[in-house]
DNA sequence: AGCAGGAATGTCATCGATGTCAAAGAGAGA
DNA sequence: TCTCTCTTTGACATCGATGACATTCCTGCT
């Protein structure tokens, strides 16, 4: 029978360090961190060991001694697929960096069964900070983390039952813009496609699009608005069979980055004509000249991450309520006249 | 003075559910956790009293407990605002999902320096396992790790100073099957863009790129390529720049995705004539009948979290070495005769 | 030389969950 | 009724780092 080799023999810890240079483990550990009252002749002894040992200090043990607050913040989106998602992503690590903090992302596909579990993962985890795009609509399973000083931050939807600070779109400024622009050229007959009704970000641009339609003196035609489109070849088809009806509107606007994206690979294929304005740049968008209503998932990221730390620091106070713009950017597609 | 109210006074422990439900903590664990040889009263009464009191069980003493492995893993890589990096990450997060492991992700800019310092992050907290894109060249501060058994797999461009896995493109075969089209169709100025030649994949597919023409007897014009292009706006530049010249190229390829967004922003509107082949597919690329040498960063996600799942299951064995197809997908752009 | 007082170091308990091992309970069979 | 065994439960130590507090070591000053 031979010696049974141990399958994973441990980390080097700090009792280790400590014994080989001589000292106790707390000494070790004051060398380790940096504090003051340390002999430098000892310092010197203690960081030979650990460097001798490839110590690495145990951030989970740490920080149970600690307490609650962990290194790690948590961000919920929807799916690192879509460009939306990645560049609040982006956005958020963005601000997190030189902050000692590590960023864990999971994604829900938009299923509030998933957020459910994902963020209860990231709750036993003991994250320092919560960001998430909500999916569920019911969030008071995060009320207890809340009253214990979670920072809690919700991104592009609103938090309904619950109480969090927020970054969010001025959705309607920009949808505004832009149907004005549209109508002052003549438009009458516009076509929106949008996601689904249960999104809000879906929900609050087709009601600004109705309204500045409404405002313009142009009667919202039921029939040329297209919700629940979810992807990029849905919108594509939507878009074309937009186009082939017997009265084709005159213009379109897409009412998120997936569906724009769709909508414009029909246009430039069948009917270059019809003016639109997309929601959310994409690749190219500016030199195939496309219009769009621009806004900057980075920047809501960024201003999660500075939020976030900001609660850190200073603890409690009300919640806050950013509220990021869209405006139009006007490229061409969406400055065509009347066919 | 009035009484402090307590900053954040901790989580429910177990103890408390125990104290609640009248048993003691370890079989409070016992119900909890569903193990065997638990009274059903008795894990009702637990269950009774966690759910009373909110408890959410705390991951880091747990993971303390019970050893080195965690539930999270690491990924490193360049930087979310990219989309190959972005959809690197999907591949990997998706194939995650359903096996209770956390995804921490940190990005490095490419930066060595940075590397090191993310990636020590995250072996402090112990991740189960570690998946970088590498920027660094010399990656011998792993070799600890390794010899305790971490996964330790390499994306995108090879390990070289530590043994590990490796999911890495077959960069050859999708360059050569380009620069054969091109060049069955009368091409011999063929102009080239890559980014710096530190990297690998760079300097692989810029290798590929002179084989191949010398293969088909057109010598390499050193002056048609062009190295150190960065970013989009580079690209747009050096393509502008490219056109310009006295003895334009007839035909462009450019070696990643983002050169290639900007490469085809240029073309589409100075000359749409000469033949193009991009790298990496973006939005609209079928749309505009852009020729590509497609490849799939989710696929390669995907395989490096099976491959990281198959290691924490198996334990150790030969370093793995997946190499992924990238192919000639023809749109059109590619196909255009010498003009 | 003697002593105050800060610097340097050490001891021990602790964070929360769980592995180990032992004790208490509960049936079954004689 | 009394062992014997299996089930259910509990006491205690432990993972690794660190906070609270105690102790030892200097150094300057009288």
């Amino acid at each position: 029978m031979t010696a049974e080799i141990p399958p994973r023999q441990g980390h080097t810890t700090l009792q280790d360090v400590a014994r080989l240079a001589g000292v106790s483990a707390k000494t070790a550990a004051r060398a380790i961190n940096g504090e003051s009252n340390v002999r430098a002749e000892t310092r010197e002894r203690v960081f030979t060991a650990a460097a001798a040992l490839r110590f690495r200090p145990n951030r989970l043990a740490r920080e149970l001694r600690q307490g609650a607050r962990t290194g790690a913040v948590g961000l919920v989106i929807g799916n690192l697929d879509n460009p939306f998602y990645s560049q609040l992503a982006a956005g958020v690590d963005h601000a997190l960096r030189e902050h000692d903090l590590e960023l864990i992302i999971a994604s829900t596909d938009d299923e509030p069964e998933r957020e459910r579990v994902v963020v209860q993962a990231m709750l036993e985890r003991r994250v320092t900070a919560l960001m998430l795009v909500p999916s569920a609509t019911d969030h008071s399973y995060l009320e207890g983390e809340r009253q214990l000083g979670l920072p809690i931050i919700f991104l592009d939807r609103p938090p309904v039952t619950v109480v969090a600070d927020s970054v969010l779109w001025d959705n309607h400024s920009g949808v505004r813009e832009a149907i004005h622009e549209l109508t002052t050229r003549g438009h009458r007959r516009i076509a929106a496609l949008a996601d689904s009704p249960e999104l809000f970000t879906a929900t609050e641009r087709l009601t600004a699009f109705r309204e500045a339609l409404t405002e313009a003196g142009a009667e919202p035609d039921e029939a040329l608005i297209v919700a629940r489109v979810h992807d990029v070849p849905s919108a594509a088809s939507a878009t074309a069979d937009l186009l082939a009806r017997d009265d084709p509107p005159t213009a379109i606007i897409a009412l998120n980055n997936r569906i724009s994206v769709g909508a414009v690979s029909t246009l430039l294929r069948d009917d270059p004509a019809c003016a639109f304005v997309g929601f959310d740049d994409f690749d190219l968008g500016e030199t195939l000249g496309i219009s769009v209503i621009a806004n900057d998932p980075r920047e809501m990221g960024n201003h999660a991450g500075q939020i976030a730390l900001r609660r850190l620091k200073d603890g409690t106070g009300a919640p806050e309520r950013i509220s990021l713009p869209t405006r139009l950017v006007q490229r061409g597609s969406g400055e065509r006249p009347v066919s």
